[in-house]
RNA sequence: GUGCCUGUAGCUCAAUGGCAGAGCACCUGACUGUGGAUCAGGAUGUUGCGGGUUCGAGCCCCGUCAGGCACCCCA
């Protein structure tokens, strides 16, 4: 091994970094549990078929390899395909609807940058075989409570639907083809700003007229009934386009009846995703303090797992990207700010001692508390105390020769300093309760 | 994958082509049965890696690896 390093894209997550990242993933278990979710998990691995044909020009991102049988297999690009993958496969045993959610990493052969990896660790909530816009707006209540429990201040989920990008265009003018380019460019728009996208519509073909009318379109902006009948009036033309947006308006109804204040999201007519099997519902949450992109982003692909199975069963969900979440929340200061795990650091006051010293700390363990025991009896106090100290332990404990011979234990508070003389019979109790 | 910028001690950064440095962190001690604070001392580098130009390269050139920014796209 001539050089020491990890792979492009790829990181290693240290004790710290790894203390939040477990936050952030058991809170959005949390919270996907109390919406009724079970948990799945599928293999890293899958055959290069299966992620084949579902996901446009991403395609080239996917990381191909071949076994040692000759088989041709690929890495997971995401966790819905593998996700519809698995619901055509065992379609007999799943009661339906179901909704799951699963935990893992997926891989990308992108140019990394900071909130782009190639290996990357996704959050999934799907609810699979209903196409009622109450499922759509379970999913985004979810969202919203998940990024609350978290502590974000100040976040908003952009909704968008399919047929409106297309209803868009088609209003303009625009056939499917030219679509592409469209979506493109709308999508800048907080990027380049109103001239520029247009700028972009004319250098990809749009005719000047079509492009001030999709930006027109584009720029409607209000809380989302506003929004909603102002693109019910200007799209009343387009029987697609007035569809999606009965949908939409039946999404945010539902939104307000799960108790999801108005704040929190917004109808959005220029968000575009790319992901090629969204067929409705689209969606991403965004916060001022991470202006590389979205947080999360999901939609409804009621056509993908038909790919699998042999009928098209109806999907709506979403992925968290906990690694963009980290660094957010990293920046922000939310979250635990705990250096480790221990709680109390059981020091051993010399080698006579140690028997003493694991019994304290036997019987800590046993009553549930995180505790490090020193491993050198023969290392001075001040280095112990030092040692717990930067292992982020709130507590240390010596059991020295007066405290054998009267029965207690000097507790001390790293946080506070204050050291007290506890009785031996007491201790666990006190500190489980300080 | 394309273009641009960057890479020096554990971290943040200095060093006109001329002896590789500072702050913080780290280690030892002052210190008593006790961490953080203060003081005194100490250690630290194949300048990402490999070539080239030069009397001489951290600095210039080529390649490579990694990171960042833009494009593309997304979590």
């Amino acid at each position: 091994m001539a050089t020491i390093q990890n792979i492009k894209g790829m990181r290693d997550h240290l004790p710290q970094a790894m203390l939040l990242r477990q936050h952030i993933v058991a809170t959005l278990q949390q919270v996907c549990e109390r919406y009724g979710f079970d948990p799945l998990q599928s293999p890293v691995v899958e055959y290069a078929e299966v992620l084949e044909g579902k996901l446009g020009d991403d395609e080239k991102l996917i990381y191909r390899f071949e076994d040692h049988g000759g088989r041709q297999l690929a890495l997971r690009y995401d966790q819905t395909v593998p996700l519809a993958r698995v619901v055509a496969q065992y379609a007999g045993q799943l009661v339906l609807p179901w909704r799951r959610y699963a935990y893992g990493p997926s891989y990308r052969g992108e140019r990394p940058a900071r909130g782009r990896y190639r290996e990357f660790y996704q959050f999934d909530a799907d609810i699979v075989g209903s196409s009622s816009p109450l499922a759509d707006a379970e999913i985004v209540a979810l969202l919203c409570e998940a990024l609350s429990a978290l502590g974000f201040p100040d976040f908003v989920t952009m909704l968008n639907h399919r047929q409106l990008i297309g209803g868009i265009a088609r209003t303009s003018g625009l056939d499917e083809a030219a679509a592409g380019g469209v979506y493109r460019a709308i999508d800048k728009f907080d990027k380049l700003g109103a001239a520029g996208v247009q700028e972009e519509l004319l250098r990809s073909g749009v005719a000047p007229r079509a492009a001030e009318q999709i930006l027109a379109l584009v720029q409607i902006e209000g809380d989302a009934p506003a929004v909603l009948e102002e693109l019910a009036a200007r799209l009343a033309n387009d029987e697609r386009a007035v569809a999606a947006v009965a949908n939409l308006r039946a999404i945010s109804e539902a939104l307000v009846g799960l108790g999801i204040p108005a704040e929190r999201y917004t109808v959005a007519p220029r968000l575009a995703r790319g992901l090629a099997y969204y067929t409705g519902l689209v969606f991403e949450a965004i916060t001022p303090h991470w202006p590389e992109g979205s947080l999360l982003g999901g939609g409804r692909y009621d056509e993908l797992i038909g790919q699998f199975a042999k009928r098209s069963i109806p999907t709506v969900g979403l992925a968290f990207g906990i690694d963009r979440l980290h660094d957010v929340m990293e920046q922000l200061g939310l979250g635990p700010q705990a250096t480790g795990t221990a709680v109390a650091f059981v020091t051993i006051f010399g080698p006579e001692q140690t028997q003493a010293s694991m019994a304290l700390a036997r019987e800590l363990r046993a009553a549930g508390i995180n505790t490090l025991l020193c491993l050198e009896p023969t290392t001075a106090l001040g280095k112990q105390f030092k040692e717990a100290d930067r292992k982020g332990a709130r507590f240390a404990l010596v059991l020295g020769p007066d405290e054998l011979a009267r029965d207690t234990v000097v507790l001390k508070d790293l946080r506070t300093g204050v050291q007290e003389h506890v009785e031996r019979s007491s201790v666990s109790a006190k500190v489980r309760s300080s």
